[in-house]
DNA sequence: TGTTGACTAGTCATTATTGACTAATCATGG
DNA sequence: CCATGATTAGTCAATAATGACTAGTCAACA
């Protein structure tokens, strides 16, 4: 029979983590569009796929819970630019949202799995034929984190990587004990 | 100037291991909607998510390229179902898929990757915390996973949820040593 | 000064995905 | 025999995601 209402703000359970990574790199400061998605493709396109006209929806639901605001900006002569920042609703939905992301831990589907569900309709010859390439491409893939793009001391991007090499790490050692139980049979 | 044409089939490049994972289904046995979504909803979810509607999407689309067969059948006075039946074109194009899904090497993006990112913005205290509740949500899912329900003699289902076994116990392990090392600063 | 290629900024038509819904049958217990 | 809940089978309106596109600026060189 309370009266009270919550204290408003935002409702979390609508947000996933590309609205705490949109609010996340608003949080380090204001951005225009064309930032925003050069950091995405560029610097974390191997933590996150996310394309520019997702990002702008995003960034429009956002501005329509308040979450962030945009400014249209004209510099000079250039095309006018929308400016975004996050608002105080934001910063709690961001605080909130990190709290969610750090705490969950359902790992994703891994489309690899339905090949292995099919492994049978494959001669064994043709199966460890393909996990050995599987194998291989994995490898390379491991290679090339190495050369990781140095990074500012807000973000944490070396962490994110960090578990992707893990992760990679741990898919070959798998694959590895896999071929080698499927060629001893 | 050579003017022969490729030997047809179907273009693999638009098909993804959902299309895969249908297919496969339809190589066991012809199977109706009901059951297909049965195997997807039931048996499967911790492989894959995909809705009801996506699933029948996608077989009206692999219809149209005359991958799958499809028959309304009246069984006594039950409503008409949709018998679904893999072509000798959906075989071939199955092989391939599978070929591919074998050999591919790309690691999903993991949601959990975008709060490491934006880890400063908490306390250490607080990202410690969140972190441990990881690890434990974590332990509580690998623990759920030693019940896997039997499974007949094609499908290796058995492969695929070691596969996921092993990538959570990674997932932990590395969690072990990040929160280590976070709490060691 | 005209051309080329890279940068900047965003939009839109199309396709993909799904929550919510309809509707019939069947099994069970009272 | 009637109500209830589970099973069976699918559809549809609404939302989400993206490939392809437009369009202006800037720098450098011939």
């Amino acid at each position: 029979m309370t009266m009270q209402t919550a204290p408003a703000g935002i409702d979390v359970s609508q947000w996933d983590e590309r609205a705490l990574l949109l609010l996340g790199v608003l949080m380090v400061e204001n951005q225009h569009g064309y930032q925003i998605n050069d950091f995405i493709e560029n610097r974390i396109c191997r933590v996150i796929a996310m394309k520019k006209p997702t990002a702008y929806a995003l960034l429009e639901r956002l501005e329509k819970n308040q979450a962030v605001s945009v400014q249209v900006q004209q510099e000079g002569s250039r095309p006018p630019r929308k400016v975004f920042a996050i608002t105080s609703l934001g910063r709690d939905l961001f605080h909130q949202l990190l709290r969610i992301n750090l705490e969950q831990s359902t790992l994703p589907g891994f489309a690899g799995d339905i090949g292995l569900m099919f492994l049978n309709y494959l001669s064994p010859e043709e199966a460890i034929l393909g996990l050995k390439e599987r194998r291989s491409r994995l490898e390379a893939s491991l290679e090339s984190m190495d050369q990781v793009p140095p990074h500012g001391p807000i973000l944490r991007i070396d962490l994110a990587v960090e578990h992707r090499r893990a992760m990679t790490q741990a898919e070959l050692t798998w694959l590895h004990d896999t071929i080698a139980r499927l060629e001893s049979i």
